[in-house]
DNA sequence: CTTGTTTTGATACGTTTGTATCATAACTAC
DNA sequence: GTAGTTATGATACAAACGTATCAAAACAAG
Protein backbone atom coordinates (compact mmCIF):
# COMPACT_ATOMS: atom_id res chain seq x y z
CA UNK A 1 0.00 0.00 0.00
CA UNK A 2 3.14 2.35 0.46
CA UNK A 3 6.49 2.72 -0.55
CA UNK A 4 8.54 -0.33 1.49
CA UNK A 5 11.50 0.82 3.32
CA UNK A 6 14.97 0.29 1.91
CA UNK A 7 16.63 -0.68 5.30
CA UNK A 8 16.93 -2.69 7.71
CA UNK A 9 15.90 -1.11 11.40
CA UNK A 10 17.89 -3.36 13.58
CA UNK A 11 21.00 -2.51 11.39
CA UNK A 12 20.47 1.19 11.13
CA UNK A 13 20.32 1.63 15.20
CA UNK A 14 23.52 -0.66 15.26
CA UNK A 15 25.71 1.49 13.22
CA UNK A 16 23.94 4.58 14.97
CA UNK A 17 24.77 3.02 18.37
CA UNK A 18 28.39 2.57 17.73
CA UNK A 19 28.75 6.49 16.17
CA UNK A 20 27.06 7.37 19.63
CA UNK A 21 29.34 5.68 21.36
CA UNK A 22 32.74 6.76 19.83
CA UNK A 23 31.63 10.61 19.58
CA UNK A 24 29.09 10.99 22.57
CA UNK A 25 25.93 12.66 22.05
CA UNK A 26 26.47 16.32 21.02
CA UNK A 27 29.68 15.21 18.71
CA UNK A 28 27.85 13.04 16.67
CA UNK A 29 25.59 15.00 14.28
CA UNK A 30 22.36 13.86 12.48
CA UNK A 31 24.62 14.43 8.68
CA UNK A 32 27.07 12.03 10.59
CA UNK A 33 24.39 9.88 11.40
CA UNK A 34 23.04 9.87 8.09
CA UNK A 35 26.35 9.54 6.12
CA UNK A 36 26.90 6.14 8.45
CA UNK A 37 23.67 4.47 7.54
CA UNK A 38 23.57 5.55 4.24
CA UNK A 39 19.74 6.86 4.72
CA UNK A 40 18.81 10.84 3.84
CA UNK A 41 17.64 12.90 6.33
CA UNK A 42 13.96 12.31 6.09
CA UNK A 43 14.15 8.41 5.83
CA UNK A 44 16.42 8.11 9.28
CA UNK A 45 13.77 11.06 11.48
CA UNK A 46 10.39 9.41 9.64
CA UNK A 47 11.68 6.24 11.10
CA UNK A 48 13.51 7.15 14.28
CA UNK A 49 12.53 11.08 15.28
CA UNK A 50 14.54 13.43 15.85
CA UNK A 51 18.33 12.64 17.20
CA UNK A 52 17.16 12.72 21.34
CA UNK A 53 14.47 9.94 20.10
CA UNK A 54 17.08 7.94 17.90
CA UNK A 55 19.27 8.52 21.24
CA UNK A 56 16.88 7.67 23.46
CA UNK A 57 16.19 4.42 21.27
CA UNK A 58 19.62 3.50 20.78
CA UNK A 59 20.10 3.72 24.91
CA UNK A 60 17.37 1.36 25.08
CA UNK A 61 18.99 -1.22 22.50
CA UNK A 62 22.64 -0.71 24.76
CA UNK A 63 20.42 -1.74 27.62
CA UNK A 64 19.30 -4.75 26.24
CA UNK A 65 22.36 -5.63 24.56
CA UNK A 66 23.87 -5.55 28.00
CA UNK A 67 21.44 -7.56 29.32
CA UNK A 68 21.88 -10.69 27.32
CA UNK A 69 25.84 -10.18 28.37
CA UNK A 70 25.72 -9.51 31.98
CA UNK A 71 22.46 -12.45 31.73
CA UNK A 72 25.12 -15.01 30.24
CA UNK A 73 27.62 -14.25 32.57
CA UNK A 74 25.93 -14.14 36.11
CA UNK A 75 22.67 -15.95 35.81
CA UNK A 76 22.65 -18.53 38.26
CA UNK A 77 26.06 -17.71 38.71
CA UNK A 78 28.26 -17.86 42.22
CA UNK A 79 31.19 -15.59 43.17
CA UNK A 80 34.01 -17.01 41.08
CA UNK A 81 31.93 -16.53 38.02
CA UNK A 82 31.24 -12.96 38.92
CA UNK A 83 34.82 -12.77 39.53
CA UNK A 84 35.91 -13.51 35.99
CA UNK A 85 32.86 -11.21 34.83
CA UNK A 86 34.81 -8.21 35.89
CA UNK A 87 38.19 -9.92 34.53
CA UNK A 88 36.39 -9.75 30.75
CA UNK A 89 35.34 -6.27 30.91
CA UNK A 90 39.03 -5.62 31.29
CA UNK A 91 40.09 -8.28 28.86
CA UNK A 92 42.77 -7.05 26.00
CA UNK A 93 40.71 -5.46 23.31
CA UNK A 94 40.73 -7.32 19.73
CA UNK A 95 42.02 -4.82 17.23
CA UNK A 96 42.41 -1.00 17.27
CA UNK A 97 38.87 -0.41 16.08
CA UNK A 98 37.13 -2.39 19.21
CA UNK A 99 34.18 -0.42 20.53
CA UNK A 100 35.28 -2.13 23.75
CA UNK A 101 38.05 0.85 23.87
CA UNK A 102 35.00 3.37 24.47
CA UNK A 103 33.96 2.20 27.80
CA UNK A 104 29.92 1.96 28.79
CA UNK A 105 27.92 4.07 26.41
CA UNK A 106 25.20 4.62 29.88
CA UNK A 107 28.48 5.73 31.35
CA UNK A 108 29.90 7.94 28.86
CA UNK A 109 25.87 10.14 28.45
CA UNK A 110 25.79 10.22 32.39
CA UNK A 111 28.91 12.24 32.51
CA UNK A 112 28.19 13.99 28.99
CA UNK A 113 24.65 15.06 29.06
CA UNK A 114 24.63 17.54 32.31
CA UNK A 115 20.92 17.80 31.64
CA UNK A 116 19.32 14.67 31.13
CA UNK A 117 15.91 14.64 29.13
CA UNK A 118 13.50 12.17 31.23
CA UNK A 119 13.38 9.31 28.86
CA UNK A 120 16.78 9.42 28.62
CA UNK A 121 16.94 9.38 32.47
CA UNK A 122 14.65 6.44 32.63
CA UNK A 123 17.17 4.53 30.39
CA UNK A 124 20.07 5.05 32.54
CA UNK A 125 18.34 4.31 35.86
CA UNK A 126 16.77 0.48 34.15
CA UNK A 127 20.28 0.30 33.28
CA UNK A 128 21.68 0.56 37.12
CA UNK A 129 18.99 -1.66 38.47
CA UNK A 130 19.77 -4.07 35.94
CA UNK A 131 23.28 -4.25 36.92
CA UNK A 132 22.45 -4.12 40.52
CA UNK A 133 19.95 -6.92 40.50
CA UNK A 134 21.93 -9.60 38.89
CA UNK A 135 24.99 -8.49 41.56
CA UNK A 136 22.54 -8.86 44.28
CA UNK A 137 21.16 -12.40 42.70
CA UNK A 138 24.87 -13.05 43.15
CA UNK A 139 25.50 -12.06 46.25
CA UNK A 140 22.60 -13.45 48.21
CA UNK A 141 22.73 -16.93 46.27
CA UNK A 142 26.06 -17.42 47.78
CA UNK A 143 25.11 -16.49 50.91
CA UNK A 144 26.98 -13.39 51.43
CA UNK A 145 26.05 -10.72 53.88
CA UNK A 146 25.73 -6.97 53.41
CA UNK A 147 24.21 -7.78 49.84
CA UNK A 148 22.68 -4.35 49.54
CA UNK A 149 26.08 -2.55 50.55
CA UNK A 150 28.40 -4.89 48.41
CA UNK A 151 25.95 -4.56 45.37
CA UNK A 152 26.38 -0.88 45.34
CA UNK A 153 29.90 -1.42 45.85
CA UNK A 154 30.09 -3.84 42.95
CA UNK A 155 28.29 -1.72 40.61
CA UNK A 156 30.81 1.20 41.48
CA UNK A 157 33.68 -0.38 40.82
CA UNK A 158 32.32 -1.35 37.46
CA UNK A 159 31.98 2.19 36.81
CA UNK A 160 35.27 2.69 37.90
CA UNK A 161 36.24 0.25 35.30
CA UNK A 162 34.49 1.67 32.49
CA UNK A 163 36.26 5.12 33.52
CA UNK A 164 39.90 3.79 33.15
CA UNK A 165 38.96 2.04 30.02
CA UNK A 166 37.30 5.21 28.75
CA UNK A 167 40.80 7.21 29.89
CA UNK A 168 42.96 5.20 28.23
CA UNK A 169 41.30 4.02 25.41
CA UNK A 170 42.21 0.41 26.22
CA UNK A 171 40.36 -2.11 28.11
CA UNK A 172 43.55 -3.38 29.56
CA UNK A 173 43.95 -0.41 31.28
CA UNK A 174 41.79 -1.29 33.99
CA UNK A 175 43.02 -4.83 34.56
CA UNK A 176 44.65 -4.05 37.92
CA UNK A 177 41.48 -3.04 39.08
CA UNK A 178 39.52 -5.65 37.92
CA UNK A 179 42.20 -8.47 38.97
CA UNK A 180 41.99 -6.69 42.35
CA UNK A 181 38.31 -6.24 42.24
CA UNK A 182 37.68 -10.34 41.48
CA UNK A 183 40.07 -11.30 44.62
CA UNK A 184 37.84 -9.29 46.41
CA UNK A 185 34.73 -11.12 45.29
CA UNK A 186 36.42 -14.58 45.77
CA UNK A 187 37.45 -13.63 49.06
CA UNK A 188 33.65 -13.04 49.90
CA UNK A 189 33.39 -16.66 49.99
CA UNK A 190 33.19 -18.59 53.40
CA UNK B 1 51.95 53.15 31.23
CA UNK B 2 48.53 51.01 30.44
CA UNK B 3 44.79 50.75 31.33
CA UNK B 4 45.18 48.41 34.28
CA UNK B 5 42.64 45.28 34.58
CA UNK B 6 39.27 45.58 36.30
CA UNK B 7 39.37 42.07 37.76
CA UNK B 8 41.62 40.08 40.04
CA UNK B 9 42.62 36.95 37.86
CA UNK B 10 41.92 34.92 40.38
CA UNK B 11 38.71 35.35 41.10
CA UNK B 12 37.99 35.00 37.56
CA UNK B 13 39.11 31.77 37.04
CA UNK B 14 37.63 30.04 40.51
CA UNK B 15 33.96 31.78 38.72
CA UNK B 16 34.76 29.90 35.35
CA UNK B 17 36.08 26.70 36.64
CA UNK B 18 32.72 26.33 38.78
CA UNK B 19 30.76 26.86 35.21
CA UNK B 20 32.69 24.63 33.25
CA UNK B 21 32.00 22.07 36.26
CA UNK B 22 28.76 22.35 36.51
CA UNK B 23 28.14 22.19 33.09
CA UNK B 24 30.82 20.72 30.84
CA UNK B 25 33.17 21.86 28.59
CA UNK B 26 30.71 22.31 25.43
CA UNK B 27 27.63 23.51 27.19
CA UNK B 28 29.74 26.36 28.36
CA UNK B 29 29.29 28.96 26.26
CA UNK B 30 31.45 31.73 26.09
CA UNK B 31 28.78 34.10 26.65
CA UNK B 32 27.64 32.77 29.54
CA UNK B 33 31.44 32.61 30.94
CA UNK B 34 31.05 36.46 29.79
CA UNK B 35 27.90 36.91 31.99
CA UNK B 36 29.24 35.01 35.49
CA UNK B 37 32.86 36.93 35.53
CA UNK B 38 31.16 40.24 34.50
CA UNK B 39 33.76 40.65 31.75
CA UNK B 40 33.27 41.32 28.38
CA UNK B 41 34.50 39.34 25.38
CA UNK B 42 37.96 40.79 24.69
CA UNK B 43 38.58 41.31 28.67
CA UNK B 44 38.38 37.47 28.79
CA UNK B 45 39.88 36.57 25.49
CA UNK B 46 42.70 38.90 26.50
CA UNK B 47 43.79 38.00 29.65
CA UNK B 48 43.35 33.89 29.49
CA UNK B 49 43.34 33.56 25.12
CA UNK B 50 40.57 31.56 23.64
CA UNK B 51 38.03 29.21 24.82
CA UNK B 52 40.48 25.81 25.09
CA UNK B 53 43.05 28.14 26.74
CA UNK B 54 40.96 28.87 29.18
CA UNK B 55 39.49 25.62 29.60
CA UNK B 56 43.19 24.51 30.17
CA UNK B 57 44.08 27.31 32.53
CA UNK B 58 40.89 25.73 34.97
CA UNK B 59 42.35 22.43 34.40
CA UNK B 60 45.48 23.29 35.95
CA UNK B 61 43.80 25.27 38.51
CA UNK B 62 41.57 22.31 39.72
CA UNK B 63 44.74 20.05 39.86
CA UNK B 64 46.33 22.60 42.04
CA UNK B 65 43.64 22.82 44.08
CA UNK B 66 42.78 19.10 44.42
CA UNK B 67 46.19 18.72 44.97
CA UNK B 68 45.86 20.78 48.30
CA UNK B 69 43.02 18.57 49.38
CA UNK B 70 44.98 15.23 48.69
CA UNK B 71 48.08 16.67 50.84
CA UNK B 72 45.99 17.61 53.60
CA UNK B 73 44.45 14.08 53.59
CA UNK B 74 47.20 12.06 52.78
CA UNK B 75 50.34 13.48 53.43
CA UNK B 76 52.49 10.90 55.29
CA UNK B 77 49.24 9.58 56.35
CA UNK B 78 48.81 5.98 57.19
CA UNK B 79 46.04 3.45 56.21
CA UNK B 80 42.99 5.22 58.35
CA UNK B 81 44.03 7.96 57.16
CA UNK B 82 43.41 6.60 53.82
CA UNK B 83 40.11 5.54 54.72
CA UNK B 84 38.55 8.47 55.86
CA UNK B 85 39.54 10.17 52.88
CA UNK B 86 37.40 8.44 50.89
CA UNK B 87 34.70 8.31 52.99
CA UNK B 88 34.94 12.36 53.43
CA UNK B 89 34.63 12.14 49.36
CA UNK B 90 31.25 10.66 49.79
CA UNK B 91 30.43 13.04 52.81
CA UNK B 92 26.77 14.90 52.19
CA UNK B 93 27.16 17.86 50.37
CA UNK B 94 26.31 21.28 52.52
CA UNK B 95 23.22 22.99 50.48
CA UNK B 96 21.85 22.06 47.00
CA UNK B 97 24.27 24.25 45.67
CA UNK B 98 27.20 22.48 46.53
CA UNK B 99 29.46 22.21 43.98
CA UNK B 100 30.61 18.38 45.03
CA UNK B 101 27.60 17.55 43.61
CA UNK B 102 29.21 18.02 40.10
CA UNK B 103 31.46 15.37 41.23
CA UNK B 104 35.34 15.63 39.96
CA UNK B 105 36.01 18.29 36.90
CA UNK B 106 38.86 16.95 35.62
CA UNK B 107 37.05 13.19 35.32
CA UNK B 108 34.00 14.55 33.75
CA UNK B 109 36.25 16.08 31.03
CA UNK B 110 37.90 12.82 30.33
CA UNK B 111 34.26 11.28 29.73
CA UNK B 112 32.91 14.32 27.63
CA UNK B 113 36.16 15.44 25.07
CA UNK B 114 36.33 12.52 22.79
CA UNK B 115 38.95 14.35 21.38
CA UNK B 116 41.62 15.83 24.13
CA UNK B 117 43.69 18.49 22.64
CA UNK B 118 47.29 17.68 23.94
CA UNK B 119 47.94 20.50 26.99
CA UNK B 120 43.81 18.82 28.21
CA UNK B 121 45.70 15.51 27.96
CA UNK B 122 48.53 16.35 29.49
CA UNK B 123 46.83 18.19 32.52
CA UNK B 124 44.57 14.35 33.22
CA UNK B 125 47.82 12.43 32.94
CA UNK B 126 49.39 15.07 35.76
CA UNK B 127 46.10 14.72 37.53
CA UNK B 128 45.92 10.67 37.28
CA UNK B 129 49.90 10.93 38.79
CA UNK B 130 49.33 13.05 41.30
CA UNK B 131 46.61 10.40 42.65
CA UNK B 132 48.69 7.42 41.96
CA UNK B 133 52.15 8.95 43.78
CA UNK B 134 49.41 9.52 47.10
CA UNK B 135 47.99 6.22 47.31
CA UNK B 136 51.57 4.83 46.24
CA UNK B 137 53.36 6.54 49.52
CA UNK B 138 50.67 5.94 51.71
CA UNK B 139 50.83 2.04 50.73
CA UNK B 140 54.49 1.77 51.01
CA UNK B 141 54.61 3.62 54.28
CA UNK B 142 52.29 1.24 55.40
CA UNK B 143 53.96 -1.89 54.93
CA UNK B 144 51.68 -2.84 52.02
CA UNK B 145 52.31 -5.60 49.31
CA UNK B 146 51.43 -5.50 46.49
CA UNK B 147 51.71 -1.39 45.56
CA UNK B 148 51.34 -1.08 42.53
CA UNK B 149 48.39 -3.23 41.47
CA UNK B 150 46.47 -1.41 44.72
CA UNK B 151 47.40 2.14 44.21
CA UNK B 152 45.74 1.49 40.31
CA UNK B 153 42.94 -0.47 42.14
CA UNK B 154 42.60 3.16 44.67
CA UNK B 155 42.38 5.45 41.74
CA UNK B 156 39.91 3.40 39.37
CA UNK B 157 37.66 3.09 43.07
CA UNK B 158 38.04 7.30 42.93
CA UNK B 159 36.47 7.56 40.19
CA UNK B 160 33.94 5.26 40.20
CA UNK B 161 33.22 6.70 43.74
CA UNK B 162 32.63 10.08 41.78
CA UNK B 163 30.63 8.57 38.70
CA UNK B 164 28.02 7.51 40.94
CA UNK B 165 28.23 11.10 42.76
CA UNK B 166 28.09 12.77 39.05
CA UNK B 167 25.06 10.16 38.29
CA UNK B 168 23.34 11.25 41.58
CA UNK B 169 24.37 14.66 42.05
CA UNK B 170 24.66 14.00 45.58
CA UNK B 171 27.94 12.70 47.52
CA UNK B 172 25.83 10.10 49.55
CA UNK B 173 24.66 8.39 46.51
CA UNK B 174 28.84 6.95 46.96
CA UNK B 175 28.43 6.34 50.43
CA UNK B 176 28.08 2.37 50.39
CA UNK B 177 30.98 2.39 47.76
CA UNK B 178 32.75 4.38 49.95
CA UNK B 179 32.13 2.59 53.16
CA UNK B 180 33.00 -0.39 51.86
CA UNK B 181 35.93 1.07 50.14
CA UNK B 182 36.95 2.17 53.21
CA UNK B 183 37.07 -0.83 54.79
CA UNK B 184 38.76 -3.08 52.08
CA UNK B 185 41.60 -0.41 53.26
CA UNK B 186 41.46 -1.37 56.51
CA UNK B 187 41.78 -4.53 56.11
CA UNK B 188 45.04 -4.45 54.41
CA UNK B 189 47.11 -3.05 57.73
CA UNK B 190 48.75 -6.23 58.95
C1' DC C 1 48.70 68.10 28.65
C1' DT C 2 50.51 64.79 25.43
C1' DT C 3 51.95 60.25 24.08
C1' DG C 4 51.98 55.31 24.25
C1' DT C 5 50.00 51.05 25.72
C1' DT C 6 46.60 48.06 27.25
C1' DT C 7 41.77 47.20 28.44
C1' DT C 8 37.14 47.48 27.34
C1' DG C 9 32.51 47.27 24.82
C1' DA C 10 29.44 46.95 20.72
C1' DT C 11 28.80 44.97 16.56
C1' DA C 12 29.25 41.66 13.12
C1' DC C 13 30.84 37.56 10.50
C1' DG C 14 31.37 32.85 8.99
C1' DT C 15 30.31 27.97 10.44
C1' DT C 16 27.83 24.45 12.06
C1' DT C 17 23.93 22.75 14.10
C1' DG C 18 19.10 20.50 14.13
C1' DT C 19 15.24 20.60 11.49
C1' DA C 20 11.43 22.33 8.13
C1' DT C 21 9.88 22.37 3.45
C1' DC C 22 8.28 20.26 -0.68
C1' DA C 23 8.40 17.93 -4.81
C1' DT C 24 9.34 13.26 -6.46
C1' DA C 25 9.70 8.22 -6.29
C1' DA C 26 8.12 3.52 -5.18
C1' DC C 27 5.08 0.52 -3.90
C1' DT C 28 0.03 -1.90 -2.87
C1' DA C 29 -4.82 -2.45 -3.29
C1' DC C 30 -8.54 -2.02 -6.33
C1' DG D 1 -4.01 1.52 -15.20
C1' DT D 2 -5.39 4.53 -11.13
C1' DA D 3 -5.54 6.16 -6.55
C1' DG D 4 -3.63 6.33 -2.13
C1' DT D 5 0.15 6.15 1.06
C1' DT D 6 4.67 6.18 2.66
C1' DA D 7 9.73 6.73 1.67
C1' DT D 8 13.20 9.47 -0.28
C1' DG D 9 16.35 13.40 -1.67
C1' DA D 10 17.69 18.32 -2.46
C1' DT D 11 17.44 22.62 -0.71
C1' DA D 12 16.87 25.96 2.70
C1' DC D 13 16.35 28.26 7.17
C1' DA D 14 16.69 30.03 11.82
C1' DA D 15 19.48 29.75 15.90
C1' DA D 16 23.71 29.45 18.42
C1' DC D 17 28.36 29.09 18.50
C1' DG D 18 33.43 30.87 18.72
C1' DT D 19 35.75 34.66 17.36
C1' DA D 20 37.34 38.82 14.44
C1' DT D 21 37.03 43.77 13.99
C1' DC D 22 37.56 48.44 15.48
C1' DA D 23 36.88 52.49 17.90
C1' DA D 24 36.68 54.39 22.50
C1' DA D 25 38.37 54.49 27.28
C1' DA D 26 41.70 54.47 31.18
C1' DC D 27 45.77 54.72 33.04
C1' DA D 28 51.42 55.73 33.57
C1' DA D 29 55.43 58.22 32.06
C1' DG D 30 57.51 62.29 30.01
Amino acid sequence: MARPRNFVEEEVVRAVMMTFWRLGYDATTYRELQKITGLGLRSLSNAFGEKDELFVTVLRAYRVMMKGMLDSFLEGADLEALAQFFEAIAAPSEGEDDIRREGCLMVNSVFELTNMSDPVAAEVTAYRAMFIERFRDVLTQSGVDDVETKAEYLLGSTWGIFSQIRLAKDPVAAQPMARMLADIVRSWAQ
